[in-house]
DNA sequence: TTAGATGCAAATAGTTTGCATTTGT
DNA sequence: ACAAATGCAAACTATTTGCATCTAA
């Protein structure tokens, strides 16, 4: 429960969905998060915050922010349960460690020019972009290189 | 069963994973489409093409070309079950109507410059990526637009 | 020959739904 | 006031696991 709405429940409220008191602290959770939780440690972590939320408003909440395009789901590593990650400003990239696992994250691209060609020649209008490289981090692609996690 | 070994079944041999019958049928399954299946339209495949192929045969042959990078469990839409793609040569990319979930696939990117920029500057080596836009397609960011699918 | 892989069916997550009640606007 | 959202618990799916058997190398 943030007492300052964000600009993401304030988006909630322009789509004509209301400001629960469930749906804030399961967006506020995810806001301090990393950008990385899989609906488990959602639950938790929301339970934790307030133990009288049901579990199905959390998977609710979820369902309608990845409509609204505020969140979504991805997979981090190769777990069968997605983790969700905030799509913030439209940018979220990361580098993903094949051996490992970790996730190192960068800010800057430049898919701009990319993404215009692509509207115009797909006819498409496109509003948000997720970009992963894959490889090996630098502990793992060092000459002794063991098996390691973040 | 395909009768020439792919190069990903020979990646599997040379990962010393045995080039066994329930393997090579699901790998042929994701190769002979359009490299969008989610585990249920998977085992529907596999299931056609031979009935003898067990369930989790299916999702233990799945969790092995995902840890060898084969391929990779990725959301398109907003389902809860995993679509696996193809991780073909390092490059598969898509825009994503967020509206209708239609997937328009296309191939040129040019990454390597902030694919090289990263290797120096986060000291790692990357050898793929996946580049998804997400937008609205054609149909739906049309004056007259419908709910469509695909 | 034999470690690794399989198919089956049962067990276990993980997510969704129906419904009476509560809450935001 | 009242449509929309909630919490609960039961219903469903989807995935995983144990184990005896089979098979690729």
């Amino acid at each position: 429960m943030p007492e300052i709405l964000s600009q993401r429940a304030l988006r909630l409220r322009e789509g004509g969905h209301k400001l629960t008191h469930a749906r804030l602290t399961v967006l506020d959770v995810l806001e301090k998060s990393d950008g990385h939780l899989t609906s488990a440690g959602l639950l938790e972590k929301v339970t934790a915050a307030d133990p009288t939320i049901g579990r199905a408003s959390v998977f609710r909440a979820l369902d309608l922010f990845t409509r609204l395009s505020l969140v979504r789901p991805t997979y981090i590593d190769s777990s069968v349960t997605p983790s969700y990650v905030l799509l913030p400003d439209g940018h979220h990239h990361h580098v993903i460690c094949t051996n490992c696992g970790r996730v190192i994250e960068f800010a800057d691209c430049d898919l701009t020019a990319l993404a215009s060609e692509l509207e115009t020649r797909l006819g498409v209008k496109i509003h948000g972009h997720l970009l992963e490289f894959y490889g090996l981090c630098g502990n793992c692609s060092a000459p002794d290189a063991k098996i390691e996690e973040s």
